[in-house]
DNA sequence: CTTGATGCTCTAGTGACTAGAGGTCCTACA
DNA sequence: TGTAGGACCTCTAGTCACTAGAGCATCAAG
């Protein structure tokens, strides 16, 4: 039997945030000892592992649920589990596409400046200035 | 003299949103007409431009307000611009490089599956188990 | 002069937590 | 057995950057 302090250092997970995922419905409420503390089990690690896992992989505490209600299922539907996870990876991919767009319109910016102190930055003007622009962003 | 509804579609910001920069400081309050509507001129739609520009670019509101306030300074202070802006570029170079460790995880975790509907789906089995992983990303 | 789009303020909700107040409980040590 | 201090409890409110909706007022075109 683990406390939430042992579950939290065990997972790395903080000790408000593995309460907020029980609040939301996430993680199964775990018993109580005589002095009302929470108490888990391997159950609770193993829960708490998967979605610490899930999470820092990016994806979202609606797609774990519906993930986590997916497995222990008698016949787990796969394919279901496997769309949400292609769906999360061209997301990521997306996100990296965008970024890395930004980056370079960035550098470029931050480029033009020499780090003068005259009345006019570079750096400014090419914010306020879409026109300045090499890529389409936004 | 604009409307807020001209300003949101000459900059592509949503009107709520243009009212929530006002609220919280970010956009200067407009004058009004005699029907108490919001009138912008010029500097309205420049300010709002540079917002949705440096937010495009991923700056937070918080750095632009800052951003902002050096803008128009006499003899503006082009380093702490440059500094934020640096800041900026290695905050999304280091999200890439994660993003990228995350991609490389879920295609190996999506590969796993056969779309099967056998009761061990490997992508469930491969999000709950660290240890199957390749990287040591989170 | 009417109609429908646009505008106004205000409150509350989103996701995924985080912080703090004010109290209770557990554990180790003397 | 007493006590100190850390861990735990609930509850409320705050974060960021919006978004949605209610219930009105105003504006512009026909």
């Amino acid at each position: 039997m683990f406390s939430i302090g042992q579950l939290s250092k065990a997972t790395g997970v903080k000790v408000p945030t593995i309460r907020y995922y029980e609040e939301i419905g996430l993680l199964p409420q775990p018993g109580r000892n005589a002095g009302n503390q929470r108490r888990y089990g391997q159950d609770g690690m193993d829960a708490l592992g998967f979605i610490k896992h899930a999470r820092d992989l990016g994806f979202s505490l609606e797609d774990i649920k519906v993930m986590m209600s997916i497995e222990g299922q008698l016949g787990e539907d796969c394919s279901e589990v496997h769309r949400i996870a292609e769906a999360q990876l061209s997301a990521v991919r997306a996100r990296i596409a965008r970024l890395e767009r930004l980056a370079g319109e960035l550098e470029r910016i931050t480029h033009l400046c020499g780090h003068g102190q005259g009345g006019d930055c570079k750096v400014l003007s090419a914010l306020g200035d879409h026109a300045q622009c090499g890529s389409d962003h936004g």
